[in-house]
DNA sequence: CTTGACCCTATAGTTGCTATAGACCGTAGG
DNA sequence: CCTACGGTCTATAGCAACTATAGGGTCAAG
């Protein structure tokens, strides 16, 4: 077995990622299934590293699987335009950015809420359930 | 049957709630089992729209299922102090400005990142993909 | 009396993992 | 050589919060 060989274990470790969820990665097909030692371990080479990390990167970029798929399709396929992931990466941001006003709209309820309680009351004459529930 | 019977279709739409959703929120235990009619369909009164339309709007708020119910719990319970509704929704709230600015910083990067762009390029010089997988 | 809109139950799917059970592999110590 | 241990294997079930589907029953209008 070559040097690079690494258990599930040793690439979990390199990318900070959990054994089962590698094991996940390839049963919904974005790991390729790799090869086997004698005792039915999973040997990973530098490739399957390099694919996993940018896996991971996407995922902590916020992609979703299925635009991970697509970034690794695409990345694998240097004569498709480059403005494709431009796309993925575009909507996605803008996915982030509505997301990020959403919330804000969120916690400005949630502080005007907040703010209403009544101290040491009880919840018989607590304003905030009000606030909630205006009726 | 009174007049202010619902079936849960009627439900349904005085609360923008699917019927699906509703028999879940049952099957969970948020919403009590309704009576039934003759021929077995639920019906809702007044009550039940007003806490289907308390769930809905703290749901819409961002409160996860449990804490809907902890509110709920602490809503029919008038000795219990105001400050145990405060602390749920102090909790959201925080949990919500740490997502905005989690998402800010992520919004920031992805920004970076699409800024590179190689316009009209291909795959083979995208950019892109370098600022997601330096190497 | 049939059509259509509604309702019923039960089960499986979604996303992105995580957890569990029960078994096998490989190596180091005694 | 045996055993203990840590890692690995498969398969299955669980999490949030629903959504979708199948295969039926109910009810009012035409």
């Amino acid at each position: 077995m070559p040097r690079d060989d690494l258990k599930i274990g040793d690439l979990g470790r390199a990318t900070g990622t959990k054994v089962v969820t590698i094991r996940y990665y390839e049963k919904i097909g974005l790991l390729p299934a790799p090869d086997r030692s004698v005792g039915n371990y999973r040997t990973y080479d530098a490739a399957a590293l390099e694919r996993l990390r940018f896996i991971r990167r996407c995922r902590d970029l916020g992609f979703s699987l299925d635009q991970v798929r697509e970034l690794l399709s695409l990345a694998s396929d240097v004569a498709r335009p480059c403005a494709e992931v431009d796309k993925i990466t575009a909507t996605h941001l803008a996915d982030v950015e509505r997301k990020i006003t959403d919330l804000q709209s969120l916690a400005q309820e949630l502080r005007r809420i907040s703010a209403t309680c009544n101290g040491g009351g009880t919840i018989s004459n607590c304003r905030i359930l009000d606030a909630i529930a205006p009726d």
